[in-house]
DNA sequence: CGTGAAACATTAGCGGC
DNA sequence: GCCGCTAATGTTTCACG
């Protein structure tokens, strides 16, 4: 996991790898023009180092009939905090973001700048379940006092592939 | 690319390979409790019926040196369109669609409800990069009116994996 | 960094439930 | 129809030059 240097040839080994994560060592050897043997170092040094963060395979969100996609903006309480916050105990913040990591159809969640205090990208099948999440979930949350959702219509571009230079 | 019957034991494999793309075969097999041969046979059919749409290596931003994140809210313009639009011609939201298609530091993009039309997910370097995206790519496109920016202090949560049930 | 050999994985064909 | 076996083929991986 420490930090190391990335050449350009782990660099277009990085390229080749975010766009397809089976490719035999073999056929990356071969695209950079190196040996099998150096470039599954390089490819293992790149894993181990936490460059590469892991391999996943990516699915089809409506054939699997998750149809809704939101984007929903969540304020957080920030004073008097549960249970009136005895003594160096755990935030507002800290219960909610617990919570997120618990809720499957939260699919991403960050802390932003701007009046709304967190982002989440919540993936469901239908209103139906979304409406359940919000009201049962979301707004049942004691940190939670506003949210504010966006519904995706489209998906113009999604790729997990990082822009490499 | 037809749509497919998913069964339970479907919605296993693709649980295990959404998490760890690179499995092998035999291993999968194994953790199902079914032979090599038909889970094979299984994998190829969700390859091949688009439920599962490929396998890419997840990388570490931060790692390469892309600390900025951002979510840009972009407003278009409706009327009067490219040229003022003699006849059949792209609409200001197809020239914006394409325009997003080329811009690597975009890695996210959907046509949203409420007042702003589209979402744009941002990464890139630093500040500087991000400023100069904006400035020379975005505002400097005909179609754009208006953009919001809000940026990420911290990612919470943020996985490719679906909710499957 | 490259070579080669052992260990391992994938895949197609065939028979059985 | 879907499962599981076997055998041939291809791939990964490691010690060594």
């Amino acid at each position: 996991m420490a930090n190391i240097e990335i050449d350009a040839i782990d660099r277009r080994i990085l390229a080749i790898l975010q766009e397809n994560g089976r490719l035999s060592n073999q056929e990356i050897a071969e695209r950079i023009n190196l040996s099998p043997s150096p470039c599954l170092r390089r490819i293992r040094r790149l894993e181990e180092s936490g460059v590469i963060r892991g391999y996943v395979a990516l699915l089809d969100a409506q054939r699997l009939g998750l149809d809704l996609l939101a984007y929903v903006n969540v304020r957080l309480e920030k004073r008097g905090g549960p249970a009136l916050s005895p003594r160096g105990e755990a935030t507002h913040a800290d219960l909610f973001r617990a919570a997120v990591q618990t809720w499957p159809e939260v699919v991403a969640c960050h802390a932003m700048t701007g009046d709304m205090d967190y982002l989440l990208r919540v993936q469901v099948e239908d209103m139906a379940h979304f409406s359940r999440f919000v009201q049962d979930q979301l707004l049942h949350h004691p940190s939670v006092i506003d949210v504010k959702t966006s519904f995706s219509l489209e998906t113009i571009k999604e790729t997990t592939a990082l822009p490499l230079l």
